[in-house]
DNA sequence: CGTTTATGCGGATAAATATTCTAGTGACAA
DNA sequence: TTGTCACTAGAATATTTATCCGCATAAACG
């Protein structure tokens, strides 16, 4: 098992005593043991990594089990993992948080093999970023919404599916098209496009999506200049209360029929409905307007959220 | 038990999860707990402290228990201690080596209470600064020799029994002289000094000693200029093979007649001899001749040496 | 209550550790 | 022999972590 004998174990042992047990420097170490600093810091690395230095560190239980009953009783959902977030951390930390503890969650509800669509933003970027390496995957992953806008960023749906690839293997369905664009017509012509047509025929065999769900104000949309302040007004105007995948819709989860709806390129509220497993990623009491109003439409599955957007949602 | 809640095991356990099993930087769990940096490291330290975090090593036998039987099966002796050592240490790494893994052995071979003479030298410095306060002990330390020269050095016997009276408690009787003086008559009249009279008198009584054993060529005095080249040729002629506190002896352990003799303010081999717990420390493969004239006399009762230097002696 | 004395925080910075880069060494093939 | 590869080591350097210090708030005291 060991492919390189390098230093024998007991060079090893006695150089982590030395450090770890009796709290000498790695300087100091060295002198004793008769080689640079350098080397210490790489047998000391070596000793960690054969298990000659083992580190415990008791269990830390970052989700919140009973909120997350609460929660799946309370809106029929079938999983639910509620994140504990430092009660005054900002809006990227809480996102981060959520990302970080979350991954192993989303990872464990995600199917071994299908087809998995997912959609862009910020909470799911953090999420996807911290998938680890697990047993191999047979995934077909599907882009659900279109590129923000032309300068790609980390967080759009064609990046997140790029990595999730990368790091699984599988295939990845992409949508060549902006999440936005100027007009239904133009939007009715992408979607006539062969390759739109093959990938949303794909999106109604999905087994499974990940999505942010955003509120109105705040929207990343807003933040990137996509939208303008009146058509925000407009949208409110329309009942809309949340979004997910560029899709705003109303307290009762229903799409809104605002103007927006005929330019968006991205999975249909009505489709992702019928998707068995959808998990909702969000961070921050703010948007739980938006999350209820997911919630009442059945839009989602699951959630992954932190802990004071959890308590907003139960009050 | 725990003195001060400070902050709760919940953000510990958090803190350290973060650090050192997804090995995140200190700087990025600090973005996620929404505190500094350098509060993350006193949090880290705190959770080491508090046990939330433990570090275990392989345990690490730093002693040659088999060189260990030898020497004791040899040389007669009560106890031995042989420090593993780098193969290409040099002098001075090898007495830290043996001082650092060799002070526990002292301190368990030393009395819990009772009477104890201190010699000076490198190696047996090295040992006294890693004594670890253990239970409270009642000794009577005794300096067994004057100091070296006027400027007071760290490895002086002066230096070392007032460094264990202050770790363990108990009272220290110093001989207010320096090793070596000009004549003969000058060091009668010191030790005819009442102050001189008494701390003799204490070592009479001494239950145990620790002495550094040196060699003829490369002494401490030699380096420090008390001892001239002249001077070594003159004790060679007297047959010296080693000194202990300052008395040079020769290859069969008996004290040289030398005219060092009568200019040495320490204790006499004869006297060493009696005392029924004696410590010889030593480092280095040179001085296997003295180590091995100081056995021969009976002058020590156990050993503290390293690798090298037992090899040499059993060759 | 006002004053003094602790305690705890984070910014600046010193100290320690990890990484990068270059040179040296030995194995092997030509 | 000589060149090349594969590898290891340590010096230089970048990065990370620990400590010092002043400030602010809280506790203790008059």
């Amino acid at each position: 098992m060991p492919a390189k004998a390098a230093y024998p174990d007991d060079i090893l042992r006695m150089a982590a005593t030395l450090y770890y047990v009796d709290g000498l420097g790695q300087t100091e170490v060295a002198k004793l043991v008769r080689v640079s600093q350098t080397k210490i810091s790489r047998l000391l690395a070596a000793a960690l990594e054969r298990g000659i230095v083992r580190i415990n560190v008791e269990e830390y239980h970052a989700r919140h089990d009973k909120l997350e009953h609460q929660l799946c009783s309370r809106f029929g959902l079938r999983s639910a993992a509620v994140i504990k977030t430092a009660r005054n951390a900002g809006a990227e930390a809480a996102r981060q948080t959520v990302g970080h503890f979350g991954a192993p969650f989303v990872a464990s509800v995600f199917p071994k093999s299908g087809v998995v669509a997912v959609g862009g933003g910020r909470s799911v970027a953090e999420v996807v970023q911290r998938f680890r390496r697990g047993e191999s995957r047979r995934l077909t992953v599907v882009q659900a919404m279109g590129s923000i806008d032309s300068n790609l960023s980390h967080v759009d749906a064609l990046e997140l599916g790029r990595a999730m690839v990368k790091l699984w293997g599988g295939e990845f369905l992409t949508l060549s098209t902006p999440a936005f664009v100027s007009d239904k017509k133009t939007r009715d012509f992408f979607l006539a496009s062969q390759q739109i047509k093959f990938v949303w025929q794909r999106l109604r065999q999905a087994d499974a999506a990940i999505v942010g769900v955003g509120p109105l104000d705040l929207s990343v949309y807003l933040e990137r200049g996509v939208l303008g302040a009146a058509d925000v007004a407009h949208l409110r105007g329309c009942g809309a209360v949340g979004e997910i995948c560029g899709r705003f819709f109303d307290a009762k989860g229903r799409e809104c029929a605002s103007r927006w709806r005929d330019r968006v390129i991205s999975i249909e509220l009505e489709l992702l409905k019928k998707i068995p497993q959808v998990i909702g990623v969000a961070a921050g009491p703010e948007r739980a307007p938006a999350l209820a109003g997911a919630l009442r439409g059945g839009l989602l599955k699951s959630l992954l959220i932190d802990e004071a957007l959890a308590q907003a949602l139960l009050a």
